[in-house]
DNA sequence: CTTGTCAACTAGTGTA
DNA sequence: TACACTAGTTGACAAG
């Protein structure tokens, strides 16, 4: 993250400028400053590829360096790779070469740069995914305390049977009294549910004609 | 000194 | 088998 806010006096400073002498690198404000005094077109490792930007020191270090010291990518050679990678997350072997020549580095540094963006743009779906789940997963937890606690009240329901008032003296009806429509199963009191036209049958008829229930 | 970033590496795997 | 890719690692470097 600290790169991208790099200020614009360090960035093109060691851009790779054919004909300079390593022992005179370019920096800003004079010298002192540690900050990329590379240049940023050094092949690695002593360079066994021959390459339009061939560094200085592959010249001077012919015997077996250790490891070359980190190289970074100026502003615009980032701004291109990026560029490049919104148009395909991928490259041919001739789109690998035509860039690095744009970008005067080695198609392997492109290479490698691509696998490294595929890389953090694959981290970077995986932590959102990540918090995606999260989120699912608290309100799913959530979700089943509240139908926990709602089975827990219709089995406290089941134990003991409802208590109903009834419409006309608003005391309490004894369960006896209580019949449920066959369709919404909502509880009723059999004097409230019976229709004014069956008044009078007989009463093992049920309050709940089939054709008219609720 | 610690930590985060990133270029560059190695090892392992899939594919033509 | 060669090549391209991914995952994991290393080491340089900057910033706090």
């Amino acid at each position: 993250m600290g790169d991208l806010g790099r200020s614009p006096a360090e960035l093109d400073l060691t851009i790779g400028v054919p004909g300079l002498n390593s022992s005179s690198p370019i920096r800003s404000g004079g010298g002192g400053c540690n900050m990329r005094d590379l240049d940023i077109n050094q092949p690695a490792y002593g360079g066994e590829e021959e390459y339009p930007m061939a560094s200085i020191e592959e010249e001077e270090e012919e015997g077996g360096n250790p490891r070359p010291k980190k190289l970074r990518l100026s502003k615009e050679q980032s701004r291109l790779l990026e560029e490049s990678f919104r148009q395909h997350h991928t490259l041919n072997p001739k789109q690998k070469e035509a860039l690095a020549m744009k970008l005067k580095l080695r198609p392997r540094q492109v290479e490698v740069w691509f696998q490294n963006r595929r890389a953090r743009t694959k981290l970077k779906q995986t932590e959102m995914e990540c918090e995606y789940l999260k989120r699912c997963f608290g309100s799913l937890t959530e979700e089943n305390r509240r139908l926990q606690r709602e089975v827990e009240e219709l089995r406290a329901l089941r134990v003991a049977p409802p208590t109903v008032l009834s419409p006309h003296t608003r005391q309490p009806l004894p369960a006896s009294s209580l019949t449920m429509c066959p369709r919404c199963e909502r509880v009723t009191t059999a004097a409230t549910a019976i229709p004014r036209a069956l008044i009078g049958r007989p009463p093992s008829a049920s309050p709940f004609p089939r054709s008219t229930a609720c």
